[in-house]
DNA sequence: CGGGAGGTTGAGTAGTATCAAATGAAGTGG
DNA sequence: CCACTTCATTTGATACTACTCAACCTCCCG
């Protein structure tokens, strides 16, 4: 495998065997020599917190692989507000909608947690559907997931309330990152984002917040949020 | 080719060649062998507006293709109330979600137009994706597009007020159903179902189609509406 | 120390939902 | 053909959610 890695300041990218564990967290169906094709042209990147990655109109020549870290991908909407479709964390891969339609991206890309990604060029991805069927099934698996996760954002977003919502996302956010020993979620977002994956504005975040904190369902150090009552969450955001 | 169809009740099915016209229209790169395939255990339906063709929880032995008519596909939210995720017509597959990934559906099928689907079991859609690339990435894009749609869907109801999303939504039906010789959209919907869609209640929509229509922007004729100023339309909804 | 970004709080209000009731349309059975 | 049921639509009155605007605070970084 050709080793094309960047190693200035001391940055540690994966080598290509852990690239390859990382990526069968994801995708089982590959051998070592297919995973050889996807990374043979590797070329990793680190990015800080607020990169962009790509943005919404690029048109794709690739797309990313997330060995580690938390991206945000969004629209944005009138008025230039920000709607967060979901997060990309380790074993995901973000972009390839664009890359395989050769149409502009649709959405954007922005580094939430310092990440390291891996650029998988388009003919790599290609060759791969071409010659792995059961690449090509987990791909639409996987599309077919987010779509699933997409239509019940939809029904929720019509649907329930603000607060609901803000319950709901907080219960996603726990299954999606985790909470560390303090129970504390792992992942930090502003107020501002968390407004924009609710779908409302920042005030009524904050609102809410200290609602649920007097509720006694959660604590709040900055911007960290500790879940102490999940099942009252849950009830609040109507999951079950 | 088999031909299994019930001909019961003059019904008129569409006969093989027909169906792989109108399968040709979304999909371009299956060849004759293939389409025999994919339509050899053939079984048509016509189904009345109201049927069912499948319904959340389900788990699906297949998919289904729509020759004619028109779909709701929908999600049920709490309290029952529906939320409409996108229509299905002539040449579109629904359901294959499910289907592919062997998890119950997430979604249901209502008919909103008396319709005629073809089911198309498991294993032919399985064993085309094994053998045919080409499909494997059509159906890709096809997934792809969809989940576009859904992100977009999400951004304008989470940022758009009812008003807007109402005139969008007509905008959207134009465009997907077009205009008869008198500009009467091609699909009626209930107010009922129109709130289902734009994320509303009835009441809501009522009153904003009579303020469209005291504006000038559109006319109703019980559920036909007749398009009047598009470019209003487009301008309320911030479509552009 | 100043400036900027993020966070918080309060007041006022527009936009929608909800509830209730009346009307209209379509079908059913006597 | 009419009374009756049922469902869809419409209108009005009222309540309330959540947005907007404005002011102020806090923390951090240069």
């Amino acid at each position: 495998m050709a080793l094309k890695m960047n190693q200035n300041q001391n940055q540690v990218f994966p080598n290509c065997d852990q690239l390859a564990a990382c990526f069968s967290k994801s995708f089982k169906h590959l051998n070592a020599e297919q995973m050889n094709l996807l990374f043979f042209e590797e070329q990793c990147l680190l990015l800080k917190r607020g990169s962009v990655i790509y943005a919404e109109g690029d048109s794709a020549k690739g797309c990313y692989f997330v060995y580690s870290g938390i991206l945000k991908v969004f629209k944005t909407g009138l008025e230039g507000k920000e709607q967060i479709i979901r997060f990309s964390k380790s074993g995901d891969i973000i972009g390839f909608r664009s890359a395989l339609s050769e149409e502009p991206a649709c959405t954007s890309s922005k580094v939430i947690e310092d990440a390291i990604v891996c650029f998988i060029p388009n003919h790599s991805l290609t060759q791969l559907i071409e010659k792995n069927p059961m690449f090509s099934m987990e791909l639409i698996k996987m599309t077919c997931k987010e779509l699933g996760d997409a239509n019940s954002y939809i029904t929720d977003i019509a649907q329930k309330s603000v607060r609901e919502r803000l319950a709901e996302v907080l219960m996603q956010l726990m299954n999606s990152f985790g909470l560390d020993q303090d129970n504390f979620l792992q992942i930090s977002l502003t107020r501002e984002e968390l407004a924009n994956i609710v779908g409302t504005a920042t005030e009524s975040v904050i609102r809410l917040l200290s609602e649920f904190k007097n509720a006694g369902y959660i604590e709040i150090k900055g911007r960290k949020i500790k879940i102490v009552d999940v099942l009252a969450l849950k009830r609040v955001g109507g999951v079950y």
